[in-house]
DNA sequence: CTAGAATTTCAGTAATTCCTGAAACTTCAG
DNA sequence: CTGAAGTTTCAGGAATTACTGAAATTCTAG
């Protein structure tokens, strides 16, 4: 492995994360060295770089592009195929997380939902069937937040993250408003727990400036 | 294993989904059953209702417990270890969530900040640099900001959830209202992407009442 | 203290996952 | 068409991870 130092650091703190997330360490390393180099590469610079057989490096790939992580590249006048991370590390993440959601949560939620219609055959299956309602409802509950949050664009979702639990005071604002504009509305009050010195309708925090 | 149905699909289920997750079958399966007991479970009961070997068992159920995942009882006038996973799910989320924030976004967050100390040696390493620092800010954002998550209690996580994409409109009335009685005040405004017909200021969505 | 019940550790084996080189396949310039 | 460059597949060996039973350790009732 003959990389430039920041980098080989980078990529084998990436390779040992990968197993650590049930990805395996070939695929993380050649992930991470794709996210920080600063140009495509081609699937022999990759083995190249990293020291894995030609068709190890392919693998890896294949399955990368299955998670729809890289961006593939045809250089004019080279028939091999270059690869690439996207620019934007959120598109990234919203891809991971994206994906994940398909691979492993649908099909908790189909395996949970199809328990729930069966008919509990004893005492046990009925508290086992109320215990896997709670779980439902929360990833339910979660994904859809997680598609909502998917459709908002980058800066937004900064801005979100950013108020952190500034938001929970903006409830709590908005929900005053809510009950005295429309007495009597349907939702329940929302129980908030944190005192709320002041509202804090100044601008959001300046920590994190990038 | 001799369960009842619906348990043993739930049991079986999250234990394939543990593999996927860098967790192992064994602790995957013991935590199903454990989440859906009706009572608090020995470790002979774990090791019976799985097929487990006794050792096994015991290790899986360390490993759950270096996780902060199960509660340990111990019934009077027996001297075995009786264990049980929380009865709030969104308590086990916050566990799940918290520990990893430590075993894996700590480290990888550490590892960055020292990359980004080091000196360039090199094009290629002021490039990694910079994507370093990308990577670097993404997630000390998200780890501020779900450490402020942390801190509500359950009721107001699930209503700023149901409110999901309408919070983004909640923004952008909060951030009219602040530029009006503040000119002039220190942040930058935020930039909101959808055009935000009605600022919305009527109770959450009703779907997902449970 | 002691006995024996409960639990943990550990070394060896089983199972799984990873990785490789060779062969098969695909693509395209000539 | 042909052949060479590029890529993928795949069977088998290497490495890692999971699991077990036996032995060691811890714990507590008496």
């Amino acid at each position: 492995m003959n990389l430039a130092p920041l980098t080989q650091r980078f990529v084998l703190h990436f390779g040992e994360m990968g197993s650590r997330w049930g990805i395996n360490r070939t695929v993380g390393q050649i992930y991470a060295l794709l996210y920080v180099s600063p140009r495509a590469l081609n699937a022999d610079d990759i083995g190249d770089a990293l020291a894995f057989s030609r068709s190890n490096v392919s693998m890896g790939l294949k399955e990368l592009q299955s998670w729809n992580l890289v961006r593939l590249q045809h250089l004019p006048g080279d028939r091999r195929e270059y690869f690439q991370a996207p620019e934007d590390v959120w598109a990234i993440f919203r891809t991971l997380a994206e994906e994940r959601r398909k691979r492993e949560i649908d099909p908790t939620l189909s395996m949970l939902r199809d328990a729930l219609m069966e008919q509990p055959s004893g005492e046990d299956d009925i508290h086992a069937q109320a215990r896997m309602k709670q779980m439902h409802d929360l990833i339910e509950l979660m994904t859809g937040w997680m598609a909502d949050v998917q459709k908002m664009d980058s800066a937004t979702l900064v801005s979100l993250m950013k108020m952190g639990a500034k938001v929970q005071k903006l409830l709590e604002a908005k929900d005053r408003v809510a009950s005295t504009v429309k007495a009597g509305f349907k939702g329940r009050a929302l129980p908030i727990s944190a005192p709320a010195p002041k509202p804090a309708l100044t601008s959001s925090s300046d920590k994190n400036e990038s």
